[in-house]
RNA sequence: GUGACCAUAGCUCAAUUGGCAGAGCAUCUGGUUGUGGCCCAGAAGGUUGCGGGUUCGAGUCCCGCUGGUCACCCCA
């Protein structure tokens, strides 16, 4: 028979990576508390059309990357691609205006897109997320964005690399999509076939292309940032100002054009080194027209999104400490069947206690328990014998020194609590 | 969707010109009547990714497919 396999794109976490895992969350949960942002959790699923509408009908993630199917009742739906819109959703569906503004929230789960997967990029990933509704003030996108900073800087990463533009809004940008396509039309024959086709297609790409041939041309062409309108252009001074008063490294990169049609005004990117083509592990930006395209009131927001894989491989290429596997602390190891009774009974009471405790299955021999007590990493075996049942105690061996006392039953927990309690604290490694 | 490279035991990898599919690690058992790590012995573990072809004979050569990796596209 077949096996069965995964299906393409799609991870297990197996135990040595959920460290990393376990240890950024807690990370993200601290960070956030810090900052005062608030959990949501939203579907997996929304209808289809939320986020045609939301993330853009021309968009590739919308055109060709969508998990869509007919549910049951006929009405179509999607595996979510990213999470703003469906927050944006149940930020309208629930009345959450009437919360005090800004609103501060953030999630995390898994995001679908069917892409061909590479390095640091699968159709289940998992991301931060972070949003602020209501709220236009540049301080926000500011703090939006040392969120992040802080969290990465708390994770060990140093060399990280904060990348900053403007797409400028619905008043200032056509007009700039129309310079660069006055300014490549002429040069159209001298632009790779990829370039061109996005001349047509799309004319911001061609500000991130990586053609040899389109270099050149890139450093004449003209910069967003320059036919800004008057508010947004302010805006962008405003958010050097803050970022200049926390002295946070960045630089403005006039080429980053993100991908969903809701950004406005701010745009950004964190870098991280040690991974491959794909080393963006948190890009976002402003969406204040998003909502008001969802059928709310008018109000502006800003967010972000972090690929938390992209996160645990640059991580473990950069050899980032992270908190070991937590191990049971004691296995309780028995002889026979009548101390097999007494060993159900007494891991429970450890566990009742506090003490992280395993039992020993199967009617093994001693050796094949305490090798195995070894193998989980056991501090203490705790061994049940027909000689310790009569006496009313126990063996109790620490397997790091070799040594053994014999305790009573009735003192265990208390004397296994002292002993763990005198060990070093966990070590980072 | 396009391209390059790859596919042998749970994992990492051997297998000469085309000639009996192997090792290390991991798992289980034993080396003491009840004592882990090191050592020793043994067991179990495979339709060599799948399907064709060439050949007396294919893990090895040829074709197709599937899957993986990396890059493009795009994105976190």
């Amino acid at each position: 028979m077949a096996r069965y396999t995964r299906i393409t794109g799609m991870n297990d976490v197996l135990f040595e990576e959920q460290r990393y895992w376990r240890y950024v969350l807690e990370r993200i949960q601290h960070v956030t508390d810090l900052y005062g942002y608030r959990r949501i959790d939203v579907p997996v699923m929304e209808v289809t059309a939320l986020f045609v509408r939301g993330v853009g009908e021309g968009t590739d993630i919308v055109e060709k990357e969508m998990y869509s199917f007919e549910d049951r009742d006929g009405t179509m739906v999607s595996l979510r691609p990213e999470f703003t819109a469906g927050i944006m959703r149940a930020y309208i569906e629930n009345g959450l205006h009437v919360l005090p503004t800004p609103l501060k929230v953030w999630t995390t789960g898994p995001l679908f897109r069917h892409e061909k997967p590479q390095a640091g990029r699968y159709r289940q990933h998992s991301q931060f997320d972070v949003e602020v509704i209501g709220e236009q003030d540049a301080a926000v996108d500011v703090e939006v964005i040392s969120v992040a900073w802080h969290l990465f800087r708390d994770l060990g990463f140093r060399d990280l690399r904060l990348e900053i533009n403007s797409t400028g809004c619905p008043q200032c940008k056509p007009g700039y999509v129309r310079r660069l396509v006055d300014f490549f039309t002429p040069l159209a024959d001298q632009l790779p076939e990829v370039d061109r086709m996005r001349l047509c297609k799309n004319p911001l790409r061609l500000l991130d292309s990586k053609e040899e041939a389109t270099q050149p041309l890139l450093e004449r062409a003209p910069h967003i940032i320059e036919h800004l309108c008057a508010e947004c252009a302010e805006h962008f001074a405003q958010l050097r100002r803050y970022l200049d008063v926390l002295e946070r490294p960045y630089r403005i990169n006039y080429r980053i054009v993100r991908g969903l049609d809701y950004y406005t005004k701010t745009v950004f990117e964190i870098k991280a080194a040690g991974l491959g083509a794909q080393d963006t592990i948190c890009g976002g930006g402003r969406y204040d027209g998003l909502i008001a395209e969802l059928g709310g009131s008018p109000t502006p927001g800003i967010g972000f999104g972090s690929g938390i894989e992209r996160i645990v491989l640059a991580m473990r290429q950069l050899n980032l400490p992270v908190p070991e596997e937590v191990t049971p602390q004691v296995m309780v190891c028995y002889l026979g069947e009548t101390a097999k009774l007494t060993a159900v009974r007494l891991v429970e009471q450890l566990r009742d206690a506090g003490i992280r405790s395993v039992l020993a299955f199967g009617d093994r021999s001693l050796k094949a328990q305490l090798k195995h007590a070894d193998r989980i990493g056991a501090a203490y075996a705790v061994i049940l014998g027909e000689e310790e049942i009569q006496a009313g105690g126990a063996t109790v061996r620490a397997m790091a020194q070799g040594s053994q006392a014999v305790v009573a039953l009735n003192q265990l927990d208390s004397w296994l609590r002292m002993a763990l309690a005198s060990e070093a604290s966990p070590a980072m490694a």
